[in-house]
DNA sequence: CGTCATTTTGATTGGCGTCAAAAGGTGTGG
DNA sequence: CCACACCTTTTGACGCCAATCAAAATGACG
């Protein structure tokens, strides 16, 4: 049974201070008051298994949330059931930035592993971001980093066709994993077809026959989740021309 | 020639204390003494033909700008020349906010009729919103409402046929019209067909065709660039479904 | 070990893109 | 103000990509 030994609750007293994720998450450039500071307003991290909710549309937005370990999604169901996944996220990400506006979360977090989380108190936050100028700044682009993210899948979803939108996915998810040390051309997927299908727009059958296409051309090699991606330059050409143009 | 009467240029010293836009644009909810400050910040406001560029991507960033009259359209384009919509906006809509991440203006902004707009040097108004708390909160508020919008254009893309974001589309234009007081179902599209299929994810002929299935339908006219809804049940109808369950 | 969910693969369909042409509108210069 | 060129829009015919329907294979989990 998972919490049979309480003694990691005190170790899960988290701390900016000495996490390892400080680069890809909030404390960017803080000396050591500011990070106690912020240590003193982050409440204890919470500990969630694969299927549990971080938090639900239409909850009172309380807090932010920043995955320390672990992998999850984000999705908005419609009326009649369907669900969009509007996002996968793993660990320095910060969640729930679309509840500020109305103050009720504008879709679902659910964890696809088992994984931990660091509370971050909105209004806290708020006035910890008064004090000190660079976590306001901080703040601003991490939002502004969110828009540009959703813009960039706007424009997949709006101009790309299947085998582009897979290898960009592909692409991205190992980028990602190379920024947190991890192995950029052999990892496990944490999310079913269905789910990645629905992140981009398509159906699960055509992601499957995708990734079948893309493992018969030799460009990557496909074991159920686990993918290992032998030529990523010719995943790279696939979508370069989609790309937008880094002007000047 | 456009700049033959300088007379306007003294006119065009902004306001926000007195501006008709106040409940849509930035300065809700804040006191006389505040307004006074915000004024203080903001750039006299400028105007721009048809045509013209508000700002371009990959140009530095250095303000946001709010929308005081007009209509623009923002777009990123990519390598082979395409270019994806990724809005249309309206007065008191505030334009930028995806280029404080990186310091670079993400998309391009391009009125679609003149336009004035004010400019708001982003450092400043970072200040100044530390000086002023419900200031800074309604940064974030708008920051969230774009991520907001940005995600349930992501749900359009990836989830609807053709007609429902038609549908979705005369039904947004409609209301915010609306909210600025202008006429809900009678009113003129400042973009071509082309535009509006760019940001729709579609071609330009399939807009036209839905276009005019909807008024063979009888729930629409359309003459040209003006529209009148005459149905906005059926509309709604159509994407009833689609549309993300308000739950709790 | 049995049941259920997920994934793969095939056959078929349908919606939207593509190509094309004509009509209508817009803007410019004479 | 008119004539002309150009652009936008509409409409039709056709083709293709991805959705749908279906079934078998494989894996996950109690």
């Amino acid at each position: 049974m998972p919490e049979q030994n309480n003694s990691h609750l005190h170790a899960l007293k988290v701390s900016c201070s000495n996490c390892t994720l400080r680069e890809l998450c909030l404390p960017v450039g803080l000396n050591r008051d500011e990070l106690a500071q912020l240590d003193a307003v982050i409440r204890q991290s919470r500990r969630l298994k694969r299927g549990e909710y971080m938090f639900r549309s239409g909850e009172a937005f309380k807090s932010l949330f920043a995955i320390r370990t672990g992998f999850f999604k984000t999705c908005m169901s419609s009326q009649d059931g369907r669900e969009q996944v509007t996002g996968f996220h793993m660990s320095g990400e910060l969640l729930g930035m679309d509840g500020i506006s109305a103050n009720v979360h504008g879709c679902d977090a659910i964890a696809l592993e088992d994984s931990e989380v660091c509370e971050l108190p909105f209004t806290r936050m708020q006035s910890l971001s008064r004090d000190i100028p660079s976590l306001q700044h901080h703040f601003y682009r991490l939002m502004s980093r969110e828009i540009v993210r959703d813009q960039s899948i706007m424009l997949l979803l709006g101009n790309m066709k299947a085998d582009e939108r897979l290898a960009a996915f592909l692409l991205n998810v190992s980028s990602r994993l190379a920024t947190r040390g991890f192995a950029a051309n052999d990892f496990i997927l944490r999310m079913s077809r269905e789910e990645i299908g629905s992140f981009l727009g398509l159906k699960l059958e055509t992601v499957s026959r995708t990734l079948s296409k893309f493992q018969q051309q030799g460009w990557i090699k496909v074991d159920h989740k686990h993918i290992q991606l032998y030529q990523t330059d010719e995943l790279k050409n696939l979508i370069s021309g989609c790309i937008h143009a880094q002007s000047h």
